[in-house]
DNA sequence: GATTGTATAATTGTATACGAAAATACAATT
DNA sequence: AATTGTATTTTCGTATACAATTATACAATC
């Protein structure tokens, strides 16, 4: 009888543990909820508006992610990501970014080297129009890009998860001076990698750019 | 004192999502679900003896990991390993070990060390006593305690992961000659960059020991 | 025979019910 | 005041109920 009064303006093609999953890691990752904190599960519905079962999903799926701890029979906690975690996720990021970019220049398709390139277009021209809002986006088209290149399923998984995990951390940073032209000359010096189709030069590139976004990040 | 080296995977006080995620991770792993198959709730509810709730909550966990895909409204289907998986598995493995003993050498602590010291004396041990089923549990406690001396939450995290998916792959072929000395061997030449505190040598030490491990499991 | 439409069954997504464990409140005791 | 014991409430883990969607069976049509 409930179903009836659902919200229909929201048309969600995908289960509420779903979308609900996203939710809680924004509110993870961006502190609205505290490391060490109870997560009670009524609370949440209540909260979120849905019931325990779609809610107890996404619990499950946090808890895969390292987001959230279950105990037994006392419930789910936050664990969050400390600065200590951040620095650690960077330099794990930077180890599959490289191989990443390292197996993409050399398994790459025509038709993914196209996309590529006009992705990288795209970067140069949002990049002359200042739209920090869209080349978020393409930022991370772009690396996903180069992860479906690599031909590796698990590692453009992995990325992708770390990418969800960065995705909250300090995003107004991006406004300082330069942002923009200095981040597209590291994607320019990536993407020159590809056309060069050499590895090393991409390796090496992708690891510049990384170390940048660490410093831009963490400080 | 072998307490210290029981296989933690089975644990008794736990909810049913948890030790059911652990035998639904072995029969993806060991092919007894093929990749493709839909894995229907009811029938899985009967078979492992539980309700949809908590199997519900383990497959919710399994695509967190990969192993499964959810298609709305129409079920959970096996994704699984392929021989490429493996394959890329073996190399991501590899960066995150090395990076992981690097680390770890640099980061141990005296107790860390003395528990590091203690597993690789039981490793010769039964390597002396040619008493394989040990080894195995052993091997993953000397890797595991490198991961926690890498002070490093997500790597840790990761890694354990990784072992997981590993660990049902072709474990017949350890009963080949010499298996148990040549590991030794490699576990020797990690163990000592840890005396000599030089995590160049540790880091080319285990590159050598994931190759090898990777040209005996994967061929 | 192939195709379409429709009724039925099966299965999923979600909500709720219920027993068990844990947290809490509070009185009794020291 | 601090501590212990117990009753009550809360919360969790699990089972089950129900609505919505998808799959299936099968008759009607071409």
């Amino acid at each position: 009888m409930l179903y009836k009064f659902t919200d229909e303006t929201e048309i969600s093609n995908a289960p509420i543990s779903t979308s609900l999953l996203a939710k809680l890691q924004r509110d993870i990752l961006t502190g609205k909820f505290k490391p060490g904190q109870k997560l009670t599960e009524q609370d949440l519905c209540r909260e979120y508006e849905v019931s325990r079962t779609p809610l107890r999903e996404a619990l499950r799926q946090l808890e895969a992610d390292g987001l959230v701890e279950n105990i037994l029979n006392r419930g789910s906690f936050v664990i969050g990501m400390s600065d200590q975690d951040y620095n650690d996720l960077f330099e794990m990021r930077k180890a599959y970014e490289v191989q990443a970019v390292e197996w993409a220049i050399d398994r790459i398709t025509e038709e993914e080297m196209e996309r590529l390139e006009e992705i990288f277009e795209f970067m140069e021209f949002y990049t002359m129009r200042n739209d920090i809002e869209k080349m978020q986006v393409i930022n991370s088209s772009f690396h996903q890009a180069i992860y479906e290149a690599s031909h590796n399923r698990i590692l453009q998984k992995q990325l992708s998860v770390y990418q969800n995990y960065l995705k909250y951390k300090d995003p107004e940073r991006v406004y300082e001076d330069n942002y923009l032209s200095t981040v597209l000359q590291e994607h320019r010096a990536i993407f020159k990698a590809f056309t060069d189709k050499n590895a090393r030069e991409g390796a090496l590139a992708m690891e510049i750019h990384i170390n940048r976004a660490k410093e831009r990040h963490c400080r």
